[in-house]
DNA sequence: CAGGATATTCAACAAGCGTTGAATTTGCAA
DNA sequence: TTGCAAATTCAACGCTTGTTGAATATCCTG
């Protein structure tokens, strides 16, 4: 036999590979502490200690899935911006153009065909709305791009003090997450007028949503 | 000695509000699987079977947190949605009345001298933002309400789409749901411009940001 | 102060946890 | 094919967990 299993864990990649995907996916849903390397283990249709082998401690897999993915996304969104300045002229881009680079390139990678990036990114809710973890983990793997953000909108914006810009962020960043979670509420609020899982919708909403926010705020 | 006690737990109150207590501000930072019963009943200075024998198992005393204070909070906000509908003309309140009728009650709360409130806002701001309990314990708790703002949000923006309206207040509740978890990662992020505790500023902030975005989508 | 009810502790359980060292299988180069 | 190295499983450990039943303390009523 290859490289293939196909009994009681998922299907493809390496037996390492399928732990990460599986971590990812339990860890989204219940958090650190909700899931156990046994559970992690029979999901990916493989022994309990060889995530230990590959990862180390529980811990060291919960970074390693985190930041699996943190490079990329980092990269997708700087080429958003960096195209959108591109385009734009000396004065810059608009709010408008900045929150969608901020965004769209999340909602391309929802769009994907595996639910890989979808389980990643409600991670990242996860850990960003935890007292807990959001110290830890967010600063390091997101900071550094997230100012290049607040720069461009501080030209958009150029009347807008510091304080209020990252006040305004700290908005998006919440609206944002609780997208990212897909935690089906406003699916059962609405009565099924909206769907967690529309992230096109959502965005569509959050983009003028936001940008006028900003422009209130910080003008 | 009296109902006191001062060694290890909490001083004040019987033994089952101090488990109550304690179990509000372990679970609010590191939600409902990174707690044990011992850690709750250690810093309540009480035997580990107390909390059983009060509250029967751990999700019980999971929900008998979560549902102390949904009834007060609802109160409290029912009574300044109605109070600003009051003072406004038949037109109703203005859509900034409406989100400070909101917002308002909860700062109050936070600003209380116990830390009470403050760690129940972060535990419901965990379980918004959980996909596995944000389904089982938001709704019932607190959507009837939700509905209620709604409807005067729709009454000030008579244009609005149902469905739209529920897309802006989901934006709202995540900035919310954001700044009542303090993760403190604004500080970071800003350089320590902001914190994460100043609530004023918080929603000082918010209420303009998000009534410009409602009036933005809804117009 | 007697005595039942309530509150609290004590002691222990079975189950599940993360982790580890040794055994086994697999993949690959010589 | 042989043999070494990486990958994977096996088996077990010490510890912690939630829960429970019995024992003790505290409170309140008569």
């Amino acid at each position: 036999m290859g490289s293939r299993k196909n009994s009681s864990g998922k299907s493809n990649g390496s037996k390492r590979d399928r732990i990460l995907d599986v971590a990812e996916e339990l860890f989204a849903h219940k958090g650190y502490d909700g899931v156990t390397l046994r559970q992690i283990a029979s999901g990916a249709g493989v022994d309990v200690a060889l995530a230990s082998y590959h990862f180390g401690k529980k811990l060291d897999l919960f970074k390693a899935v985190f930041e699996r993915r943190a490079g990329p996304l980092n990269q997708a969104r700087r080429e958003a911006l960096e195209a959108c300045q591109a385009t734009a002229g000396r004065r810059g881009p608009s709010v408008e153009k900045i929150i969608e680079a901020f965004l769209r390139p999340l909602e391309l990678a929802q769009e994907t065909a595996d639910s890989g990036w979808e389980n990643y990114l409600a991670l990242v809710a996860y850990v960003n709305n935890s007292p807990y973890w959001g110290p830890i983990m967010m600063s390091g793997a997101f900071d550094e791009l997230v100012n290049h953000y607040i720069d461009a909108l501080q030209q958009a914006l150029p009347n807008a003090r510091r304080e209020d810009l990252y006040w305004c962020y700290h908005n998006l960043s919440g609206a944002l997450t609780l997208t990212l979670a897909r935690t089906g509420r406003i699916d059962k609020l609405s009565g099924g007028l909206c769907r967690s899982e529309d992230f096109r919708a959502a965005y569509d909403h959050m983009i003028p949503f936001v940008a006028a926010g900003f422009r209130k705020v910080c003008k």
